[in-house]
DNA sequence: GTGGTCTAGACCACG
DNA sequence: GTGGTCTAGACCACT
């Protein structure tokens, strides 16, 4: 289940849109599985939902789920640009910041400690 | 020179201000050394004097810089407590993002040679 | 209902962000109560809503209020540090002119008689 | 020697104006004695010539000093007008001040401890 | 509907 | 000259 903070500065429909590219890419949800109906997804998140159907065409728009009329959304094979773009993007932030803390004399050894300690906590 | 990029989705002042903290970060701007007035610099970036204006109240807020009635804004000491929370937010920002990449079976190795890339290029 | 003086030397944003600031003292806004929207009480009041949201932002930074996104804002807990100092404020101004009103001879009786017209009043 | 402190919110020619009145209520200054020259007060109090030249004017204006051509600011008697002004004024704010603590609750115990304090500390 | 940002331009107080 | 406040009105993102 996504956890849903509306305090997040991130926009809610957008924690909904990465929360199940996630389940994707993790093979949590599998091609051609269903995904909850808007209704039901916005019930059970608490959310208004228009935002889950914002989220949902926002996959559908970057192919990684389509609509079957009557049905709801299924997954799609994973849209090699869609991973792509997602692992690209998330490389950019992180250069971005690590230029920042670079700049303001930050140790290369602070950097790798905390990298260190993501790819231990298995 | 601060770049603003109005296209950027981090609001105009955001830029502003974060350009000031970086500087006076690396010591380009040092304690008691003055910044452009408001007008002149809002002039500078080719924005309202208005958005400059929010800019620097912010930053001042935050302890950065202080006005002086009728003479403009000096900076301050760097706080300890900006410090500390501008590295804070970098490294939430890096670890959450590292996270997500870890999840999807990205190796340690690409993000080692991430960091190897931003820490030769001096 | 908030009244704004636009003559008062106080800056109308602090008129309205003490007003509401009093109300949650009072009790008469409760935790998690909404307030107006920002341009419904500027309707009301008839000011810019420029000039309401400035007020509100105040009041989230100091940690009064709080913004729902797409909701608007409500009432938090009253902040410790937010009563605190506004007490402290107050009883620091009237120190000030007390110590004024000393120095130039005003007995200790005509101050007391200004406070039970006060407490009297009930 | 009156004690300016540019960040206080007070206006610095305010600051000054006030430090003179409270210096003649007290009887420090006495009607007739000159008061320092615009040039030589603005060098003392390290601010800049035209807010003293504003703070006297302000005094001028409310007949506390009058300026005798070629020789500089006399103190006049005390305007019985500027007396009574200065206690309403200040009158005035405590109340309205006092008003807002007893809103919230503050026992008049708690100002009264506040007011035998200033008058005890001779 | 909600808040958030921005521009243009005015007016004020202060030094 | 400096900053501070305010208005009018526009446009955007989010729910």
């Amino acid at each position: 289940m996504i956890k849903i903070d509306p305090k997040n500065p991130k926009p809610i429909f957008e924690q909904i849109s990465n929360g199940i590219k996630e389940f994707i890419l993790e093979g949590t949800l599998k091609e051609n599985e269903k995904i909850p109906s808007v209704r039901s997804f916005a019930f059970d998140l608490k959310v208004n939902p228009n935002t889950v159907q914002k989220a949902y065409k926002e996959l559908e728009k970057e192919g990684w789920i389509e609509v079957l009329r009557g049905e709801g959304y299924i997954i799609k094979k994973i849209p090699e640009k869609g991973l792509e773009n997602y692992i690209k993007e998330k490389k950019k932030i992180i250069e971005e910041e690590l230029n920042a803390l670079k700049k303001i004399g930050l140790k290369k050894e602070e950097i790798l400690n905390l990298i260190s300690k993501i790819w231990r906590e298995k």
